[in-house]
DNA sequence: TTGTATGCGTTATCAG
DNA sequence: CTGATAACGCATACAA
């Protein structure tokens, strides 16, 4: 491994001058820093970031921690946060807490460990701590779900999306709808299924909601349950994409057909969505604006430590995008 | 931040002791290390990794460099990979290159630089060069496609998946397949164009085969180019998800539908395939199982560097997954 | 502007 | 078994 000192020893300089003239803060004479430059090529040094960061007490390395990489909508987040991070200079790292509290408290664990710089999760659970980033330090932003700790967060509006939802669902005459949600407990899920009640409530029908784990076994499930009631819905509002697989799994498997038999509204628009037949209506989260939103509140709270401005909610409007799930064609 | 001075200090030991007993390798009295484990508790105290990473020239963290977050081939692998690493106490990280073989250079330069442990990475091109890595002694381990580096690598058996594939084609009564792939240049893509090929051309007929890029819109690109020539194929071999995303989209913007105007299988199974109208037939990778086969792969790097059992590729069989969008219904 | 010397927080060596 | 102390590779305060 080739070090600063053999740079210098190259260029015939101190390490002092290598580091100055390769950070380029302080000034240097021309002439070194262009021998310094060829000695650097030369040996083809690379600045070993790890001694670089314990001296700087810092890193150039953002963390990411989402609930689950299969999900559109988190790769979607995360494209949006590598674009903005790596174009200031860092480098985001991904880590999937799989919604899982323990493998995600592990992260945020290593995360503070591994000191770097700025940490954007969407929380596992509202209880999830990042107490202890905050304590080291280390700038936190939220996104999806809020923390307990007043940190920068990026959400989009759940009940705004899920009452268009629904009531697009029944605008199209449908008579009997319910709701597959997230866990109790689960902001997103909460927010999402007391939408649906509120609508529903308010034209006078049975509020039928089923809280399940966000994945498509759960999704699954609920819509066995559903189905299998004395008067079955006949309409359904999915939380996200992970359970409207599954949702659509279970529809599959007892041979229901969307639009003849049951109308279908889901967040989150997947690729697969337009592809279903009929074609499914979402509402769609701006995930790729969102996660550069809160890129670019991490840089903010990163230049100014404690900044107020930076521990507000910037809410994202979900977009409905009518393709024909919602159609009575039976 | 409360470092190793601190603890020593508050459980009246040296540095040295704490560090022992946090370490566990050699030898302490039990009272020590009972009194440095209660101030460790009391303090709150975790050890800084990047100090610890620069003595000990080392870190606990892997790469993972993928090709493209959002296909689902990619996350069943970070998850076998992530299961293995984490069970070994590593943790990994997940890049994604994106299919630009120059933010992929950046990833792999970040993660030099960083000294991760070790890397797994699914080139984004042949010319990928991981030899800093290896010359800087970390240890790599391909993945999906090959290294110009002799490094341990897992794939998948792409030409009799796809042979696999086209023959069940035209086992179903398709007369003029035709293949939508990646890249030339692109190992996978080029493997399944020739397999491809090699089992139409020894049927006597046309090959036609389209390369493009390995996202949803080069596969659109394709499928558009085919469906207009003079003599369109009936049936089409799509050599992974993302692609059939796109050509699934032409398909439905011209009104073709499975199974009555064409036949359909592509690589990887995807959770929406089972989904599609007819349930895509396709030729699945276990994705999973290859990711904690490199993972083991690199465990095994990581143990005894250089090992030239190490250095073989590791070859998994694809699974022909008959679901119906082969069948010519029409 | 340049060089010397110190310290970032740990681990590991070497006496005791 | 324990404690002082020297690295690990780099950045910077300070002196020149």
């Amino acid at each position: 491994m080739v070090r600063l000192v053999d740079v210098a020893r190259a260029a015939g300089v101190s390490v002092a001058t290598v580091s100055r003239t390769l950070n380029g803060n302080a000034r240097v004479d021309p002439e070194l820093a262009a021998r310094v430059h060829a000695a650097v090529a030369e040996l083809d040094y690379r600045p070993n970031l790890v001694a670089r960061n314990l001296r700087r007490r810092a890193t150039q390395a953002w963390a990411l921690v989402v609930t689950d990489v299969t999900n559109p909508f988190c790769t979607a987040v995360a494209r949006g946060v590598e674009d903005v991070a790596n174009a200031a200079g860092y480098s985001v790292f991904l880590c999937n807490s799989d919604e899982d509290p323990g493998k995600e408290q592990r992260y945020l664990a290593v995360a503070e460990a591994e000191r770097v710089a700025g940490l954007i999760i969407t929380p596992a659970s509202p209880a999830s701590d990042v107490g202890r980033l905050l304590g080291a330090g280390i700038p936190v932003v939220a996104l999806d779900r809020h923390l307990p700790q007043p940190v920068a967060t990026v959400v989009a509006d759940s009940a705004a999306g899920a009452a268009t939802a629904t009531e697009h669902l029944l605008a199209h005459g449908w008579r009997r709808p319910a709701c597959v949600t997230g866990p109790a407990g689960a902001e997103t899920a909460d927010q999402r299924a007391a939408a649906f009640r509120a609508v529903v409530r308010r034209c006078g029908l049975a509020e039928l909601v089923e809280h399940v784990p966000y994945h498509a076994a759960g999704g699954a499930a609920a819509a066995a349950r559903l189905l299998d009631l004395p008067q079955p819905p006949d309409c359904l509002f999915v939380a996200n994409s992970a359970l409207a697989i599954g949702v659509l799994e279970e529809l599959r498997r007892r041979g229901l057909r969307l639009g003849a038999d049951l109308g279908l509204v889901t967040f989150d628009d997947a690729p697969w969505a337009p592809l279903m037949d009929p074609p499914i209506t979402v509402v769609a989260q701006p995930a790729y604006e969102m996660g550069g939103r809160a890129a670019e509140l991490l840089l903010a709270a990163l230049g100014s430590p404690a900044e107020p401005a930076t521990r507000g909610t910037a809410v994202f409007e979900p977009r409905l995008v009518e393709r024909g799930s919602c159609l009575r064609s039976g």
